[in-house]
RNA sequence: GGAGGAAUGGCCGAGUGGUUUAAGGCGGCGGUCUUGAAAACCGUUGUUGGGGAAACUCAACCGGGGGUUCGAAUCCCUCUUCCUCCGCCA
């Protein structure tokens, strides 16, 4: 939700930022909507204050044992008259927050403006791809054909976009999330959290996936429960309503399976496990100070990065353009994974700072003491995966693949795995 | 699932319809005293929104929502969470 105040401000700058990603009509309405939800209010609070004075009288002249039936009728009259201003209240109140609801985030002013990902930026490419003597195979070839990794029985269990990891598969992807906790918990400064897997709607208002992107969730049939697209969700929402009294950042990260409709993306990336309705994801979540925000998330890039450079795999760093972000971002960086059997760089990691978007939304304040009085202010809130384990396993078969159809392990994941390959068996030797 | 009980400021806690304009305590902050500190004493201390250059002022907030009333922390309805007990259960 955008400061009303800073656009109250700001209005045709702010307008012009958001070219592209808010429809003009609805920053006018926003305005006129909170224009009338201001008149009303003055208007009722001052005939709430009359019936407040009136109340004071009554109390006195009763105590003195004096009739107040004539302040009494007066009150019962003006009260009435805010009565049924309450409903324009109301009605003003409503239609003021459904508008802020559904104005994106402004986007920072080093995001380049675009209207879709053609303006991104490349920032940053690390290590290259590996040459192969050999025509490198995608992981839908690779996984099949050792054994660990199985769409048909999935599809029978469940449906499309569904896989089963097997042996050396379901252990390689408990690996690796071991191994992000481990590296984010002992070295990063993160403290692990383990959340629930399903929220309400009221904290997925807090981070902005309702009530614009409901399609992309599941619903849990006759509650107000959702399965969790992102711990993005459970983690920044659990210090809503709060004021965070310790020092500044808090840094949480969790792993969690995350749970999409994909409604929409029918047709994109249907091969593989790129694109699944649940997936394994170890997330980075930030509460920050907004005067170093913008460090925190470089800072939390630098993190989801260390992962891939110690899996020594190849990687481009994009900052989205103003187009091409999500709603509640302020400024995102994409970390894209080099896969050579699809022979692109892929989505592995989105790290985003959500400026105090989100925490006005989920209430989440800090004690600021740097002033005279100390002040209760937003935080900003920043999150990013680190990493997304199932596209780190896709990853790790396609560019660790072997000539004789086994899959060399990353040195780093070898104490986890007590293995250094996977065999064109499927063993893990 | 059943039966009871509870929810008040950063924390504890009083308050069953009208100077509650939320007592009192703890903690925090400022001061007096002291070489310094402690103790003692005095003062101060919530959030959100409106108006104002400011001093200040008005409104709302006692778990959430709704209602009764001239007036609600207090009465009624409803939801949520926590506690105790019973049942079931990994």
């Amino acid at each position: 939700m955008l400061d009303l105040n800073r656009l109250r401000r700001d209005f045709d700058a702010l307008k012009q930022r958001l070219e592209g990603r808010a429809d003009p009509a609805l920053l006018d309405e926003f305005v006129r909507a909170d224009e009338r939800r201001r008149a009303a209010v003055a208007e009722i609070e001052e005939l709430k204050r009359q019936v407040n004075e009136i109340s004071a009288q009554v109390a006195r002249a009763k105590k003195a044992g004096e009739d107040a039936g004539d302040a009494i009728a007066k009150s019962k009259e003006i009260g009435q008259r805010a009565k049924a201003l309450e409903e324009d209240v109301k009605s003003a109140d409503d239609a003021q927050h459904d508008l802020a609801t559904r104005i994106p985030n402004v986007p920072h002013e080093s995001v380049p403006a675009g209207k879709d990902e053609s303006a991104n930026i490349e920032t940053r490419r690390w290590g290259s791809p590996k040459e192969y003597s050999f025509v490198p195979q995608a992981h839908w070839d690779i996984g099949p054909r050792l054994g660990i990794l199985d769409f048909e029985r999935a599809a029978k269990i469940t449906g499309s976009r569904f896989a089963v990891y097997m042996g050396a598969g379901a252990k390689l992807e408990r690996a690796l999330i071991n191994f992000f906790l481990d590296v984010h918990t002992s070295e990063h400064g993160y403290t692990e959290v383990l959340p629930p897997f399903v929220a309400n709607s009221n904290a997925l208002m807090g981070t902005g996936q309702l009530p614009k992107f409901a399609d992309d969730l599941f619903k849990l049939e006759g509650t107000d429960y959702w399965l969790i697209p992102t711990a993005e969700v459970p983690l920044t929402n659990l210090y809503a309503d709060e004021t965070l009294e310790g020092e500044l950042p808090v840094k949480l990260t969790a792993y969690t399976p995350c749970f999409r409709s994909e409604a929409g993306s029918y047709g994109r990336d249907v091969r593989g496990i790129i694109r699944q309705h649940q997936f394994q994801k170890v997330e980075l979540v930030k509460f920050a100070h907004p005067e170093t925000s913008y460090e925190e998330l470089e800072s939390l890039t630098a993190d989801a990065e260390d992962i891939l450079q110690r899996l020594g795999l190849p990687y481009r760093k994009m900052t989205l353009s103003s187009g091409d972000m999500g709603f509640s971002a302020a400024k995102t960086y994409d970390l894209e994974v080099w896969l050579p059997g699809l022979g692109e760089y892929k989505e592995i990691s989105s790290c985003s700072n959500f400026e105090d978007f989100q925490a006005r939304r989920a209430k989440i304040r800090f004690r600021d003491n740097s002033g005279p009085k100390p002040k209760a202010r937003l935080v900003h809130t920043l999150n990013g995966s680190g990493l997304a384990v199932g596209r780190t396993w896709v990853a790790i078969l396609e560019n660790y693949q072997q000539a004789d159809g086994g899959v060399e392990i990353p040195v780093a994941l070898r104490t986890y795995l007590n293995a250094e390959r996977i065999t064109p068996e499927g063993a893990l030797v």
